[in-house]
Formats: structure tokens, C-alpha cells, sequence
DNA sequence: TTAGGGTTAG
């Protein structure tokens, strides 16, 4: 703004300043400059402290997203007895941009100050901002708080408490507030989807739909927040028929044009293995944002098209639109998993060169496996121990994986010591140690590791894949005979078993344990969960059927 | 001047 047009504002707001003007000024303020003015003018005036006043400066702090401002002004209300409003129209405010700690505090010291009591729209406030921290007991004492306030849970509370406990993963309390709620609506139903789509385990997954079919029953009609909600469900399961489902259901209803909507079906093609789809989806998402591209660059990285990933990662600087910190994961992942190292290495010093971003634990995750892929253990080592915070059971979970690969014993000896430290419940760590032992027949080694995992009571997990077949998924656990049809799951493999050796196939058996014989090796490794999940699905296709020449069903 | 639900990585 010229200094013309700041006289002209200033002379337009009337001065000296009066506590029905200057909210009204402060409500049209255009920059942060002159809500610094107006703040000052209100101090001079001894306006400060008054509840509309107050609660106006906050508003426009927070729009500019000077937070420190903000907090001047809340630093100084204790004194002046804000009403309830002005607290809750703070409170919603920190919390939109961004600052749930602060949010939460301002709830903490209003009740901790004794001047005034949170309302319900204050519990509705702050409810959200719980969540995102995960602060559990804070939520489970505002749940208390609000149940005394009212008889049953009204709407926003109910649906505040749906997404908190969903960000706290706690599923059961999720469902019982849904169903204590007194009235429930879409915004409702969206919160119980999109906590029971983030905690939801394989099989439960495919509830969701039935949900999202009962709620339409109920009259309740889906909006475009609930695809964003349903599809992560569809996507970490990778299935695909649903998910395709979900975008027809987008297109007719006119949902496609929602950016949410457009990066989760993105994320989702691309985690369902369909990474054509979803640039098809991304090419046609009106306007992007940093998430869209990051899905995309994102899903070239998982299937390991490298030169894809980057090409889209110069696109999206062509196109103006700033990286943030989940790009330079993808970026980096995605040179991981293609050996580009020097490509890797020059992202890694680009992103804080070029972009003021700090790495943190999951770029120096990347460049351990990037280097430890590219057998660079001492270097990767050497970044690990020129971390500037401590590194945590990833970074050594990823150089041990590498020393594996290497056959490094002295290094994974040294990661596996810190895991067994960080990590002391993880077996995985115990039997790749292990693995690395016996890949160089150190047999006193592997005995020591099983007597470590015996002494402190760790068994390795099974194994787990999953398969859907029509609309059930089957679950498959390696060695668990307790499917129904495994007698003929066993053969199938078996089969297969045959006609890959017949073709050349010869198994490792470096890495099972060196004390079974030969034959039993190989059957250990025929029932490895992921052969049983294809064997099933083999054997419950039905004859000249592939998918590529199956229609989708509509599900919705 | 106050209230609820949404997408990406690890």
C-alpha cells in the first residue's frame, strides 16, 4: 500500500480511534503494516484491552499469520476479563492457522486461570486442535467437560470428538461417540469415515462402504469431503475396483473439481499400482496444489519410475508452485529406489540451498538408503553421525537393511545395537542381524541373536498379504493353515513351485535358518503369505478372465 | 466478533 492511500485509510477510520471503529477497520485492514498501526492507535487510546477490540486484532494477526503478534494480544487480555466469545473466536482462530498448540494453551490457561469457563462452542473449537497434537487425556477430559454441559453430544462436539479420538487412533471411542451423538449429519458421518478409514485395519476397510451406503440410506446424500475420507481406505489395500467407484461417484455427482478429492483419487490409482490412471487424474485436476504434486511425484517414487518423478518435480517448479518438505521425501525416495545417487545427493543439498527447507528424520532416512543401496556404508555412517538430532530406529533400521544387502557384519553390528536399544520390541531388527550372520555362515552369531530374542521374550511377526476376491478380502498368514481352502492353496503353490524351477527359478535359502534341511528350506519359503494370496486368487479366478477385460462393478 | 468433517511422505 502507497503512503497516499495509508493516509486515506487512516483518515477513513476515523481517528482518534473508538472501540466500535476500530474493529470495523481492523476487519477491512489490507495489511499486516497497518493492523500494526491500528494496534498502536488502540494502545495510545488505552483501547487495547477491550473484548471487540481485542478480539478484532487477533482476528486480523491471524490472518496475516503473525502469529507472535497474536499472542501479544492474548498476553495482554487476562487482565481486561475477555468475554467467552472473544476466547472462542481466538481459540478457532489459532487453530485455522495452523497453531493447535497455542490454540490448546489458550483453552488450558482460560480453565486454569479461573475467569472464565469454556462453553461448548469453545470445546467445539478447540477439539480439533487436540487431535492434531494427540493429546489424549486433554481429549478425554474435554469429552467429560462437554458430556456434563449437555445431555447428549451436540453435532460439533460430537463430530470434534469423532476426529479427535480418530487422530488419536482410538477406533472404539470413535464409534461410541457416533452413535451417543444426538443428531448426525454429513459433517458427522464424514469425521466417523475418515477416523475409521485412517485406523482401519485390511478387513475392515471394505466396511467403510457399507457405511457410505447406509448413510445414503438414511438420507443422509455424500458430500465432497467424504470421498477424501473414504479413499485412503480404498488405497492402502489397493482396492481398486472401490476406489474407481469412488471417482464415477465423483464425476456424476460434480465432485471431480475438488482439490481434495483430486490428489486422494491420484494417491489412490497410484497405491492400487494403476500410476497411469493416476496422471491421467493429475493431468486433469483444474488447479493444483503442493499436495496434488506431491501425490504424483509420490507414486512415480513407489514404482520406481525415477526419471518420471523428477521430470514432474522440474514441472512443478516450471509451474511456479513451491515444494515443501513431503516433495524432497518423494524426490528423494524416488532416486533411492533407482540407484541415482549423485542425483540424490544433489536434491538433498538443493532442497536447502535452493529452498530453505531443513531436512529432517526422513531425508536423512533417504539418504541412508540411498547411499547404503549404492553400498556407501562408511558415507552413510558419516551422515548419520553428523545428524543434527539424534537419529531414530529408521535411520538404523535402514543401514542395518543395507549391511544386509552388503554383507557388512562390523556396521550392522553397530545398527543393530542402537535398535535393539530404540526399538526393543522389534524382532525384525533381531532376525536381520541374524540373516546377516548366516549369509556368511557365522553360526555362533546367528545362535546368539535367537538366544537374545528368546531372552527377551520376541518372536519374529508372521508374515501377513491380503487378497480381495469379488468384494471379501482374505487375509493370509505365513504358515497358518486356518484358511478354508488351504489344502488347495497348497497344491497351487506347490504347482507353481514346480513349473518355476522348470523355468530356471532356483530360491535363496541363505537368509533361513542353517540348521533345516534342504527340503524343509524350500517349503518354509513356499508358504510365504504373498505366495499363498496370489495362489488363492489364482484358483478363484474363473477361466479366460484377466482384469483387464473385467468391467468395473458399480458399487455406488 | 465464537463452533464440527477432507488429500501427499515417514
Amino acid at each position: 500500500m502507497s503512503s497516499s492511500s495509508l493516509v486515506h485509510f487512516l483518515r477513513h477510520v476515523s481517528f482518534p480511534p473508538d472501540p466500535h471503529l476500530l474493529p470495523t477497520a481492523l476487519k477491512s485492514c489490507p495489511s499486516l503494516l497497518l493492523a500494526r498501526t491500528l494496534h498502536a492507535a488502540a494502545v495510545a487510546a488505552d483501547l487495547a484491552g477491550d473484548s471487540f477490540v481485542a478480539s478484532s486484532l487477533l482476528h486480523a494477526y491471524i490472518r496475516f499469520g503473525a502469529t507472535a503478534d497474536a499472542r501479544a494480544v492474548l498476553d495482554t487480555m487476562p487482565q481486561k476479563k475477555p468475554n467467552v466469545i472473544t476466547w472462542n473466536g481466538l481459540v478457532s482462530g489459532l487453530n485455522r492457522s495452523g497453531c493447535a498448540r497455542d490454540a490448546a494453551l489458550a483453552v488450558a490457561r482460560m480453565h486454569a486461570e479461573g475467569f472464565l469457563r469454556p462453553d461448548i462452542t469453545g470445546v467445539s473449537c478447540v477439539l480439533s486442535a487436540v487431535g492434531d497434537l494427540g493429546e489424549i487425556l486433554v481429549g478425554e477430559q474435554l469429552h467429560g467437560y462437554a458430556v456434563k454441559a449437555g445431555s447428549r453430544l451436540d453435532a460439533c462436539v460430537a463430530t470434534g470428538l469423532i476426529d479427535m479420538y480418530g487422530k488419536c487412533r482410538r477406533t472404539e471411542e470413535i464409534v461410541r461417540v457416533f452413535n451417543e451423538s444426538s443428531h448426525i449429519d454429513v459433517a458427522s458421518c464424514n469425521a466417523l469415515i475418515a477416523g475409521l478409514s485412517r485406523n482401519s485395519q485390511v478387513s475392515e476397510a471394505l466396511r467403510l462402504f457399507k457405511l457410505f451406503r447406509e448413510m445414503q440410506a438414511q438420507g443422509i446424500e455424500p458430500n465432497p469431503v467424504t470421498i477424501p475420507c473414504i479413499l485412503p481406505a480404498f488405497a492402502n489395500v489397493a482396492a481398486l475396483m472401490h476406489g474407481r467407484s469412488a471417482h464415477c461417484f465423483s464425476l456424476r455427482k460434480g465432485f471431480f473439481h475438488n482439490i481434495y478429492v483430486g490428489s486422494a483419487l491420484v494417491d489412490m490409482y497410484a497405491k492400487c499400482g494403476k500410476v497411469r490412471d493416476a496422471r491421467m487424474v493429475f493431468d486433469a485436476i483444474p488447479s493444483r496444489n503442493v499436495v496434488s504434486w506431491n501425490a504424483m511425484i509420490g507414486g512415480y517414487a513407489m514404482h520406481g519410475e525415477a526419471a518420471n518423478a523428477v521430470q514432474l518435480f522440474q514441472s512443478m517448479l516450471i509451474c511456479k508452485q513451491k515444494p515443501d518438505t513431503v516433495t524432497f521425501t518423494c524426490v528423494l525416495a524416488a532416486c533411492s529406489q533407482a540407484g541415482l545417487t549423485e542425483d540424490g545427493r544433489c536434491y538433498f543439498s538443493e532442497m536447502q540451498r535452493d529452498h530453505g527447507i531443513t531436512p529432517k528424520m526422513e531425508h536423512y532416512a533417504c539418504m541412508v538408503t540411498l547411499l547404503g543401496r549404492a553400498g556407501k556404508l562408511d558415507e552413510a555412517f558419516d551422515l548419520i553421525s553428523d545428524m543434527p538430532f539424534k537419529p531414530d530406529g529408521c535411520i538404523w533400521g535402514s543401514l542395518l537393511g543395507s549391511c544386509r544387502v552388503h554383507s557388512n557384519v562390523d556396521l550392522a553390528e553397530v545398527a543393530a545395537e542402537k535398535l535393539f536399544h530404540l526399538e526393543p520390541d522389534n524382532a525384525g531388527s533381531y532376525v536381520l542381524l541374524s540373516n546377516i550372520y548366516a549369509s556368511k555362515k557365522m553360526w555362533d552369531g546367528v545362535n546368539r541373536v535367537r538366544e537374545m530374542m528368546k531372552d527377551v521374550g520376541l518372536k519374529k511377526e508372521k508374515g501377513c498379504s491380503w487378497i480381495q476376491i469379488k468384494s471379501k478380502v482374505h487375509m493370509l498368514l505365513a504358515g497358518d493353515d486356518s484358511h478354508p481352502m488351504m489344502t488347495a492353496i497348497i497344491e497351487k503353490v506347490k504347482q507353481l513351485n514346480i513349473e518355476m524351477r522348470r523355468l530356471g527359478f532356483a530360491p535363496s535359502t541363505d537368509f533361513v535358518l542353517h540348521d533345516v534341511e534342504e527340503q524343509e528350506k524350500d517349503d518354509i519359503l513356499a508358504v510365504h503369505s504373498e505366495k499363498l494370496a496370489v495362489a488363492l486368487g489364482l484358483i478363484s479366478k474363473p477361466r479366460n478372465i484377466t482384469s483387464s477385460n473385467k468391467e468395473p462393478p458399480n458399487l455406488w
